[in-house]
Parts: C-alpha cells; sequence; structure tokens
DNA sequence: CTGCGAATTTGATTGAGATCAATTTTCCGC
DNA sequence: GCGGAAAATTGATCTCAATCAAATTCGCAG
C-alpha cells in the first residue's frame, strides 16, 4: 500500500478510503490511534459501495469474514424468526459498525440491507485480528466498541412504554446525529415507520399516532421523516431511561441493598 | 506464581483459582489456550467468594475494574431507572462472564447481585487487557464472548408473545445447563418468578400463568423453582426464535431482496 | 401531468397481558 | 413445630397497544 501510485486517480482511491484522511476517524475504529496505527489499519481496510436502497450487505448465515463500518447512508440490521416476521435489531448510520455479532458463531446472525445509497469500510475479520493483536490502541478501542454495543443492546431489551420507547429513539438518533457534528435538533430519519415500529416492538399506526401525538403536545414538529425536536427538555425526560449515551454512565444516585 | 509453595495450604488455595485445574475452562475465557497461556491467564485472577445471596458484586456508576467469571451459583445484573423501576438484564451461571458492559464508559453500566452463595473469578481488566495482548488465543476468545453477547441480547429486544418469550428463555437455560455438562430437562431455577418476569418483559403473575399453562399442556412439570422439560419439541417450536444458542447460526432459508 | 403502488395517517374495535385483589404455599428464624 | 413474611398462585377487571379497516399523501415511472 506504500508502493508508488501509478497516477493521480490511484492517489484520490487511496485517499478516499484512507482513515487518517476520513471524517469519521474520531467516532470510528481509528478513534485514539496515532497516524502509524491508523496506517497499519488503513493495510487491512478496503472500501465498498455505494450499495443502493434495498441491497443487502450480508446475511444471516453467510459465513463470517468482516465487520463493516458505515461511511456515507444507513444500514438497518434486521432477523427473520421461523414464523417468518422481521424483527428490526438497530440501525447504522455513518461512523459505526455492523456484523460484530458474527464473530462468535462464525457466521452472520443477521442480515444488514442499505436504507439509503451506502458506502462501507470493510474490515476482513482475519486480518483485523492480527492488527488488533499488533496495534494496543485499537485492542482497547475493539473493545470499548463492543462494550458500547452491549450496553446498547441490553438497554433496548427493556421495558419501557411506547412513548418512552419513541422519545429514547430520538434522542439516541439526536445525540448520534450530534457526534458526527450535525445539528442534535433536525433529524431526518434514514428509515421507514415500519422499521421504527419493528425496532421498537410496535405497530406502525402506533408509531404513528405517536409522532402526532408528539407533535401535538409541542415535543416536535414532523414532516414525513424530517424531524425537529421542539422541547428537548420533555423529550429527555421521556426518554432517558431507554437512551444509552446519556454521558456519566448512569449512576443517578446510590440506592441501598 | 511460580515460585514453590511454602505449604500444602497454599497449593491447594492455588489449585482452587486454577484456571488449568478449573471445571469451567472449556466454558469460560480459557477455552482454547494452552497449558502455558492459561498460566498467564491465571496470574491476572484472583477468587472472590462466597458472595451471599442479596450482596452485591457490583453497582452502576461505580468506577469500572474488573470483569467477573462466575465459578459457583449465579448473579443477575440490573438497571434501575429514573423512576425507579428495576429492570433485569440477565442472569450469569457459572462459566459465564458479568460486567463486560463498563469497558466502554469506564463505570458500570449495571449492577450485579449474588443470587445464591456465589464465588466468582475476579479479572482486573487493565491487567488482563495487557494478558489479552500477550495471548492471540486469548483475544480471540474475548471477542468471541463478547460477540455471543451480543447476539444473546439483540435476541432478547425482539418482539415475541409471552409464551414465546417464557419458552426460549428456558430453553436458553436448557442449552446453558447442557453446556456445563448437567441435565437439559432438569432445571433449578436459581431466581424467583419476579426476576424472570423482569427479564422477559412480563408481570410476575403472567409468569405464573404461563408456568401453569405450559405444565397443563404436557410441555413442563413445575414445582416451585424445579423445572423439568417433558416436551424439549414443542417448547423448541414455541422458543426458537428467542434462543442463542441454535447451533448453526440461524440461516434457515434464503430470502430474495 | 397522470396514475399507480407504497407509505403514512386516521378511526374503530379487539385482545394480550397488566394491574388490582385475595388466597395459599413455602421458607426460615426462633 | 410455630408464626410471620415473602413468594407464588389464582381470579376479576382494565388498559395500552395491536389489529382491522379505510382514507390520504407521497414518490415516481411513463
Amino acid at each position: 500500500m506504500s508502493s508508488k501510485p501509478t497516477s493521480n486517480v490511484v492517489d484520490i482511491a487511496h485517499l478516499r478510503k484512507s482513515c487518517r484522511a476520513c471524517s469519521l476517524r474520531d467516532l470510528c475504529l481509528p478513534l485514539g490511534l496515532d497516524s502509524d496505527d491508523m496506517e497499519r489499519l488503513e493495510s487491512v481496510v478496503h472500501s465498498r459501495g455505494p450499495i443502493r436502497p434495498g441491497e443487502h450487505l450480508f446475511r444471516e448465515g453467510d459465513t463470517f469474514h468482516a465487520i463493516y463500518a458505515v461511511k456515507t447512508g444507513a444500514l438497518k440490521t434486521y432477523n427473520v424468526d421461523s414464523q417468518g416476521r422481521e424483527h428490526v435489531l438497530g440501525f447504522h448510520i455513518p461512523g459505526e459498525l455492523a456484523g460484530l455479532d458474527g464473530i462468535y458463531p462464525g457466521k452472520n446472525r443477521c442480515n444488514a440491507v442499505a436504507l439509503q445509497a451506502t458506502s462501507v469500510c470493510v474490515l476482513p475479520f482475519s486480518r483485523l485480528e492480527e492488527v488488533i493483536h499488533e496495534v494496543p490502541g485499537l485492542q482497547t478501542q475493539v473493545l470499548r466498541l463492543m462494550s458500547r454495543e452491549l450496553s446498547a443492546s441490553a438497554q433496548l431489551a427493556t421495558d419501557h412504554s411506547a412513548d418512552e420507547r419513541l422519545a429514547g429513539f430520538l434522542l439516541n438518533l439526536s445525540r448520534r446525529s450530534e457526534r458526527r457534528g450535525l445539528s442534535p435538533r433536525r433529524l431526518s430519519l434514514p428509515m421507514p415507520r415500519r422499521d421504527i415500529a419493528s425496532h421498537l416492538r410496535l405497530a406502525t399506526e402506533t408509531v404513528s399516532r405517536l409522532f402526532a401525538r408528539f407533535q401535538e403536545e409541542g415535543l416536535l414538529t414532523v414532516r414525513r421523516r424530517d424531524v425537529e425536536i421542539m422541547d428537548m427538555e420533555t423529550l429527555e425526560r421521556l426518554g432517558t431511561a431507554y437512551d444509552i449515551d446519556n454521558g456519566a454512565g448512569g449512576a443517578r444516585r446510590p440506592q441501598s441493598t
């Protein structure tokens, strides 16, 4: 990868896939790595895309060989259960990883499909494992990212009312939007209502009605997939229990046994 | 750690905490390590317990400094939300890890309490990170275990009816029991109904009624916390969507885009 | 611009599981 | 063994969100 580029075109291609030049480097795996370590990471990464909306990146049961980092666009991951029902596990926006759950059994445990035109970095797992081993900072970062996924997933599995879940979901998107340097108030939802509903274990109609109600109550302005948060404080009060990255780690008050 | 033992007592103490001598080594972190690597792992591990029922191992908001492997007994992990409601995240039986979700923010994200008299191995994280770095097989095993947790947690977050959830829960316990070399049919539940209910997002009364119904239908014989699975096949049909370790990775049939 | 299918919204009704309310059983400490 | 408290069960009722059923709006190919 450090061989002389044969033309300008190659240069540009290289730059595009470079972690060091990537605007997402502080959200993604490279976070905390120095330039040398990032270079080593780059050596195993390659780019893929654009993937068209509706096209799959991987499918449940496929042999697991890579994890993926979203560069642009958005993915959803989902399962289909034995009765043919679809369950949306999560949404992945730029800077986020997908496919981590396939490591264990060596097969992908879910399907990943593009919601929009999407490009990703492909991280072939066997080579990534080697680099993780060589770069301690990367090891730390991988463990952190997986740990964060674990918290997020555990939160989702908890029991809350429909409004708490939707409020928490929107708050979560807001935080993720903010981390990417976008507005925490203006969201452009990459997924249809049906997918939000499935993800939150609700009916599509319920999600629609909740959006309507939140709007009536002055929490949001909703126009199709464009959402503006008008009353962040109330939304937070509603959704906090559902939110992941509430900073400190969630200690609210000590409680005796 | 390889210095001459000063007495027999020390020998026994050492043996007790030794990964190499541990009956759980094939379920836990040491899986796949050779004797030398296990010895290195041992050098960072220490034992703790017994922890009495109701006593906490760690609490949400505590500074994260270790993960824990259950040796005997059982733990539950839970959160308390902003409205004081308890949410049971999971149960941990011998050979399983707890506390992995604290890595990311550096604070524990949940509370862990003993359900029975419980002893654990303490794995101080900073030292564990070093050993992971030195022992490639351990790195692989840690990634696998975290990946498995991720799948398990994602499964829990999916939408299923009350009977599917309870059936899946029991199946899951059955598999875990089997992995430990115990009977997959005879379960001794370490937790009260209330905790099962919270974990499955159900009311205690609903869990009780479901146990009664499953018994009527000949699926189970239930006597308080002792459960015998009488009709594994039907239970599997009900609960499969909810179960984690269904071997192959869950690919049922390919589905066109 | 027009029309068609998909997505979304809105309304009416139903139902699974929660909640409220008693018992009954079990578990322990004394 | 006895008494009391916690756990579990059982029954009656209620409620939130699902389902069923249209109506609207939107996106887009022709």
